[in-house]
DNA sequence: ACCTGAACACCGTTCAAGT
DNA sequence: ACCTGAACACCGTTCAAGT
């Protein structure tokens, strides 16, 4: 918790230390953080940092550019593990390091996914990455491929297609009904919702759980693919 | 191209049809298809039909409730292939043929990740999908992971984060220059831009051959836990 | 050099009034 | 029942003026 004052209220119109990039970055994360990155407008960041909204200009090209440095400033929080004896657990122990730490701002993901470029720390994160495939064996061509592959898992973390997070967990009768219901007019929906929690109902899965099975089922593909040159592969 | 007026400029004031929420969804699958999804607005859209814009709350809640309506035709383009003599080809095709329709809509894969729940098309969908792993043999555990692993490219696309798509490929003399400049600073992502094009340059990623190659590394990865009851997983 | 106030061109949406 | 105009409460950003 190094920001002291970066979420107490402006109580004074003039903030007392004078505004700079990284100030406003480290705000906007701490805002986006408490309040949803919906919620983080050029505005009341400004107010939150108790200056004029055409302030920030000086410092941030525009929000877009605010939203790039944000992200850089996320992204550097991961420490890549390496751990030369293994890749394997190399990379797994650095990608859940980057669960980790995205974990810490939920916001993350959804803006990592809209920026252009990558940033610095993205680079180097990325390097890191690929540093850990070559040293354990891969071909470049495979470890390209690899990081393709895994896509935004690379960072530690899936976007949850419809994903039934905030949704509370309905008791177990009320879940056994639904899925009966479910069943009628999708019956391997359905079948799937009995099953999926123990006590027979439908209930949120576990996102940790699939992530992990996910994860190790593409880390075992690859596996089987190291020291291959990458050419030759099926297409069925 | 069913829908002729859909897209000719707004020449009365009032439109001749009715207005009518799938006039009104279609209609902004088609502008943000030319568009983009930004440049859909209510005010646009309203316009684009001829109608005053309050007009569209009659039919449509808000514009969630709008976006949801277009991703549910969208996804309800989408036509899964039934073959029941290969899961893993009758999947396969099912993906792929997913993938095309979004392709069509390239607005609609950051649109349905923004949506809260399953839209009827999209469980229509999902339960197709299950239907073919578990006529394919795996276990309701397993057809559930899989769900999981697979992730947005059930649906047939993987966001790319930091995508060059939209970029011009530079030509191979700049592209090596920027490659061994990039592996001052970045050894491996240097090595790799300077593999990956056949030039020996640094070019775009072929989208199709990186989902081809994940898609399979994953369908590997389960043929291999076909008829396992999903238990007994190791965790590095 | 940095900050600011007013203003511009947009949003989504409510609400009361029309037909 | 459906449509509409005016209005509200927001946006991001430009621009000329301040210090």
């Amino acid at each position: 918790m190094p920001r002291r004052n970066a979420l107490a209220p402006a109580r004074r119109p003039r903030s007392q230390t004078p505004l700079s990039r990284s100030r406003i970055l480290e705000t906007g994360v701490a805002v986006a953080d408490r309040d949803g990155i919906d919620a983080l407008s050029m505005r009341k960041l400004a107010m939150q940092l108790g200056v004029d909204p055409m302030s920030l200009y000086n410092h941030v090209r525009d929000k877009d550019d605010l939203l790039d440095g944000m992200v850089d400033l996320v992204i550097g929080e991961i420490e890549p593990v390496i751990d030369d004896s293994d890749w394997r657990s190399s990379l797994r122990r650095t990608i859940l390091g980057a669960r980790a730490t995205l974990l810490r701002h939920p916001w993350a993901p959804r803006v990592i996914e809209s920026r252009r470029d990558a940033s610095p720390a993205a680079m180097a994160y990325y390097d890191a990455v690929l540093g850990i495939l070559r040293q354990g064996g891969f071909s470049v061509e495979i470890a390209h491929h690899a990081l393709h592959a895994l896509g935004s898992r690379a960072l530690g973390f899936s976007q949850d297609l419809f994903v039934d997070s905030g949704q509370e967990v309905p008791p177990p009768d009320v879940a056994a009904i639904a899925a009966r219901q479910l069943a009628q007019t999708h019956p391997n929906l359905g079948e799937m919702a009995m099953a999926v929690s123990h006590a027979g109902g439908l209930g949120p899965c576990d996102d940790d759980t699939e992530f992990n099975f996910a994860l190790d089922l593409i880390l075992d593909g690859l596996e089987r693919l190291r020291g291959s040159d990458g050419i030759g592969r099926r297409s069925t």
